[in-house]
DNA sequence: CTGTGCACTGAGCGGCTGCTTAGCCCCTGG
DNA sequence: CCAGGGGCTAAGCAGCCGCTCAGTGCACAG
């Protein structure tokens, strides 16, 4: 097992003892979840003691939230990236698509993180969680937005725009509960299949038809 | 809070201490996971000694897969009775529609035993896992069945069966994690909004329009 | 060379963990 | 009326929890 599928997300983050704890705390995480996992474990995986992370986080808990803010930062980023740039250009199927495409493939790829990102919110202190909150209403917005912008184009038949978007939305998470990298579909071929699902829940006309 | 949500899956068990440590297990489960749950915590929550569970269940683990097994057959028997006597009918879109209604229905309704059956597999014992799975495959092939008479009855237009299936089945568990019954939507809206949605993923040519 | 600062460790604190055991209470059968 | 037995509890076992603190070793400034 590798761990190149984390390191992107948290390469920025210094000093190296640091990035090593966040990452061990990433598997560690999502492997038996927030409440379950000591912090021996943390400082084990990264290759110290207990103490060690008291010296770079505060709690526990802090670890978890840093993990959290991180994983949303880059997943809204990734759904930001993928429409820049279009608003208001003439094919919101395509916008749909690609914001689709790229939301499923970073949940497939970053499927430790997203697991931890999406299923561990409970676990955050109030004050962190509210901070959270922000994030994920970022990405509910950007992905309701194409849709309202399709609909007004009248390229989309929506009759309930915002329980679509929630659908889309809980489709795309959902991805990181049931992803295994020895399955039989890979993250690209996944965001291709729900790009094409997505634009026909968004009652795009000729979706569905070959390219 | 009523606990009506839950009685309802498990109004079979007896002796009466037994369901109601059970039904302490679910709550308990379902707020804090299965590790970070103490057994003390389910005692408390029926009233009893720490001691009084062990002689009802032999673990912990033991209490985690009679809720993961009542729950997912009662998931299974839900889906299974909305298509029975329907099979090799003309109409699958209504087929599609009638299952999809009663598995998220039944997703929100029994929002936090479906929370448990459905986020803590991962703490089951390899054995019980392995019983659970044969649950599980189950409620794929009943949703994989409709969509494949619909499509060899030309009502659907699906290019991939088995991924759409697991993206419609996906969508309906999702809903456990984000429904609260304090939102703005009731299981009956949800279910028809989703309906709809799993009608538009398998191409049905007259999707959305109005009844 | 010494002095300072800091990442880090070993040991350990009070408290909690899953689970066991010895014994009590009360219902039932005769 | 008493004997038997099962549901239940109080107490406790060995071990682990998040977190702290005194002290160690090393890099670097002067």
């Amino acid at each position: 097992m590798t761990t190149g599928e984390i390191d992107e997300s948290f390469g920025g983050v210094t000093p190296d003892a640091a990035r090593r704890l966040l990452l061990g705390a990433v598997r560690a995480f999502a492997e038996r979840g927030f409440h379950a996992t000591t912090t021996r474990d943390i400082a084990g995986r990264a290759g110290m003691s207990p103490a060690a992370l008291y010296i770079h986080y505060k709690t526990k808990e802090e670890l978890l939230f840093h993990i959290s803010r991180v994983g949303h930062e880059r997943s809204v980023a990734v759904l930001e990236e993928s429409v820049a740039g279009t608003a208001g250009a003439a094919d919101s199927a395509e916008r749909l698509a690609r914001a689709v495409r790229a939301f499923v493939r970073w949940h497939a790829e970053h499927h430790t993180t997203a697991r931890v990102v999406q299923y561990e919110l409970a676990a955050l202190g109030e004050e962190h969680y509210a901070q959270i909150v922000v994030l994920r209403r970022r990405s509910e917005e950007i992905l309701r937005g194409v849709l309202e912008e399709g609909v007004a184009a009248g390229e989309f038949d929506i009759s309930d725009i915002r329980g679509t978007a929630l659908a889309v939305m809980s489709l795309c998470i959902d991805v990181a509960r049931w992803f295994s990298p020895e399955g039989r579909r890979t993250p690209e071929e996944i965001g291709e299949l729900y790009a094409d699902l997505a634009l026909r829940m968004a009652g795009h006309r000729t979706a569905g038809l070959p390219a």
